[in-house]
DNA sequence: TCTGGGGTCCTAGGACCC
DNA sequence: TCTGGGGTCCTAGGACCC
C-alpha cells in the first residue's frame, strides 16, 4: 500500500455533450443529450442542464425526450471525441509516463512513476489543480474532475465525489473509513445483480461489507468476486497503473429500427459486418481465431454462436464464412433486433502462443523479422480454395522438407519438422509474390471441419 | 416510452489427453 | 472391468463498465 496518494482519477465531465457545446455555442448552457437518438436509442450522455429533467446515461432516448423534450439531440461523432481525447491524453502523459486510459473520458495517473514522491495532500491537490487547467486548454475549454489516493480504486471513487470539475484528495491511512459509509454499489464491479445478492445477505454500506466472512462473501457472489471484494472492501487494493493493455476482442453490432427476419437481408448484414471487423483488424495489425455471432432476439434474449478456426485470421471472407454458417444455425423466427460480428483469442500476425514450448516462441519470435534467405514455393493457389501457399508441402536444400505455416508482407514462414523437436523449428523466407502485401494465415482458409478440432497438449 | 455499442472478466460444463 | 484426477481448450451465458 503506497503512503502517499499518488494514484489520480481523471474524469472528463459529460464528455460527448460537452465537446458539443464547445463547438457548438448556440448549445451552451442549454440541455444536449448525446447518444443514439433513432426509435431504440439510448443516451449516451447528457449535458448537466439536461441532468436537471432527470436525463441520464443508458437511459432510453424515448424516454429522455419525454422528460426533457426542448434538449438537442445528437448522434455522437466519436472521430472528434477521439481527436479531443488524445490531446487530453497528452497532457496526463506530461505530467507521468504511466497513464491507463480507461475510454476517451477517464484515465488513471501513477504519479510514483514520474518520480514524484515525498508528496503532501497538498501537493497532489495542486498537482491535480494544474493538470485541470493544462486539460481545459488542451481541450478548447472542457472541464474534469479528479480523485487522488492511494489505490486506483479510491481515487476512482474520489473523483466521482466533487463532480463536474472537482478534486478530492483521500489522505493516506483514512481509506477504509473514508469508503465505510458508502454504498456499496460504489465499487466499480458491484452493479445491480450483485447489490441485490449482498442486500440478501444483509449487506447495504461497506461498512457492512467489512463485516463480512470472506468465505461468506464467496458463496454469495463467486469465487473470483467474492476474494475481490473482500479486499477492496477494506481498501486493499494493490493493482497497479497499466498503461498499455492488450486488445482481447474486436466487434460489430446493430440493433435495428424494426425487428428483421429475412434471413438473405441478414446474411448480407452479417457479411458487411464480417468486412468492419476485418477492416479494424487489418488496422490494428491484429487477427483472431474465434468468430463470434451475437443475435438478440426480439424479445431481447440475447445468444452468442462462436466458432475457433485452428489459426488466426483477419480475412473478411473468412469472418463472413463462418459468421453466415453460426447464422445458419440461428432460429429466426420472431425476428431479430440486433446482429453482431465479432473476433477474439487475438494474436498478432505471426502469433506465438500457437507453441506450448517457449523456445520454439523464442524461434518463431526471432524468425519473424530475420529473413533467412529465399526459398521456392509451390504454385500459388487461388485464396478461396484455401490460401495461397498456407498448408502446401515445401522442401528445402538444408532445412528439409516442412510446410508453409503463415504468408503476408512479402514473405513466408515455414515449420520444418524434425523428429526430436516436434513442433519443428520455423524460419521465415523472403518470396517474390507482389500479393503477398499483407498478412495471411494457415487456419484462416481451413474447411468447417477443420475450424472446431482443437490440438490438446501432446504430453 | 423499453432497453446502444464497444469492450472486459468470470463461470460452468463437456471434450479430450495423460 | 471399473474407476480417477488434473489440465487445457472450447462454447455459451451473464455481470459489469463507460
Amino acid at each position: 500500500m503506497r503512503k502517499e496518494p499518488s494514484v489520480l482519477h481523471v474524469d472528463l465531465d459529460a464528455f460527448f455533450a460537452a465537446v458539443e457545446q464547445r463547438d457548438k455555442p448556440s448549445l451552451r448552457g442549454k440541455p444536449v443529450v448525446v447518444g443514439g437518438i433513432g426509435l431504440r436509442g439510448v443516451v449516451s450522455t447528457a449535458s448537466y442542464e439536461a441532468r436537471k429533467y432527470g436525463v441520464r446515461s443508458a437511459m432510453s432516448t424515448a424516454e429522455a425526450r419525454s422528460r426533457c423534450p426542448h434538449a438537442a439531440y445528437l448522434w455522437p461523432r466519436f472521430e472528434v471525441y477521439r481527436a479531443t481525447s488524445q490531446a487530453v491524453m497528452a497532457e496526463m502523459r506530461a505530467l507521468s509516463p504511466l497513464v491507463e486510459p480507461l475510454s476517451l473520458d477517464e484515465a488513471f495517473i501513477d504519479l510514483a512513476a514520474a518520480g514524484l514522491t515525498g508528496l503532501t495532500d497538498d501537493d497532489v491537490r495542486a498537482i491535480s489543480e494544474d493538470l485541470k487547467d493544462a486539460i481545459r486548454t488542451a481541450s478548447g475549454g472542457l472541464t474534469a474532475s479528479v480523485g487522488a489516493g492511494t489505490s486506483k480504486l479510491i481515487a476512482k471513487i474520489a473523483s466521482d465525489l466533487d463532480k463536474p470539475d472537482g478534486v478530492v484528495v483521500v489522505p493516506a491511512g483514512t481509506e477504509a473509513a473514508f469508503l465505510a459509509p458508502m454504498q456499496v454499489t460504489v465499487i466499480p464491479g458491484v452493479g445491480p445483480a450483485t447489490a441485490q445478492r449482498l442486500s440478501m445477505a444483509g449487506v447495504r454500506t461497506v461498512a457492512d461489507l467489512q463485516q463480512l466472512d470472506e468465505g461468506e462473501l464467496v458463496r454469495q457472489v463467486g469465487s473470483a468476486h467474492g476474494t475481490s471484494l473482500h479486499r477492496m472492501a477494506i481498501a486493499a487494493d494493490d493493482r497497479p497503473v497499466v498503461s498499455d493493455r492488450e486488445t482481447k476482442s474486436v466487434s460489430v453490432e446493430d440493433t435495428f429500427e424494426v425487428d428483421i427476419i429475412d434471413r438473405a437481408l441478414l446474411t448480407a448484414i452479417a457479411d458487411r459486418m464480417a468486412r468492419r471487423v476485418s477492416e479494424r483488424l487489418q488496422k490494428a495489425q491484429l487477427s483472431g481465431r474465434t468468430v463470434t455471432l451475437k443475435s438478440r432476439m426480439h424479445d431481447f434474449t440475447t445468444h452468442t454462436r462462436s466458432s475457433t478456426l485452428a489459426g488466426p485470421t483477419d480475412d473478411p471472407r473468412v469472418i463472413a464464412r463462418v459468421a453466415r454458417r453460426l447464422l445458419d444455425d440461428t432460429d429466426l423466427a420472431g425476428g431479430i433486433r440486433l446482429l453482431g460480428v465479432g473476433v477474439s483469442s487475438l494474436a498478432d500476425w505471426i502469433q506465438d502462443d500457437l507453441f506450448t514450448d517457449s523456445e520454439a516462441a523464442e524461434a518463431a519470435e526471432a524468425a519473424q523479422d530475420q529473413v533467412v534467405d529465399v526459398i521456392e514455393l509451390p504454385e500459388r493457389r487461388s485464396r478461396d480454395q484455401g490460401g495461397y501457399y498456407t498448408g502446401q508441402d515445401v522442401h528445402h536444400p538444408d532445412h528439409g522438407l516442412g510446410w508453409v505455416w503463415g504468408s503476408g508482407r512479402g514473405r513466408v514462414t515455414v515449420r520444418f519438422e524434425t523428429a526430436e523437436t516436434p513442433p519443428g523449428p520455423v524460419r521465415t523466407f523472403a518470396v517474390d509474390d507482389p500479393l503477398l502485401t499483407k498478412p495471411v494465415f494457415a487456419a484462416a482458409e481451413q474447411d468447417a471441419e477443420a475450424e472446431t478440432r482443437h490440438n490438446g497438449p501432446n504430453e
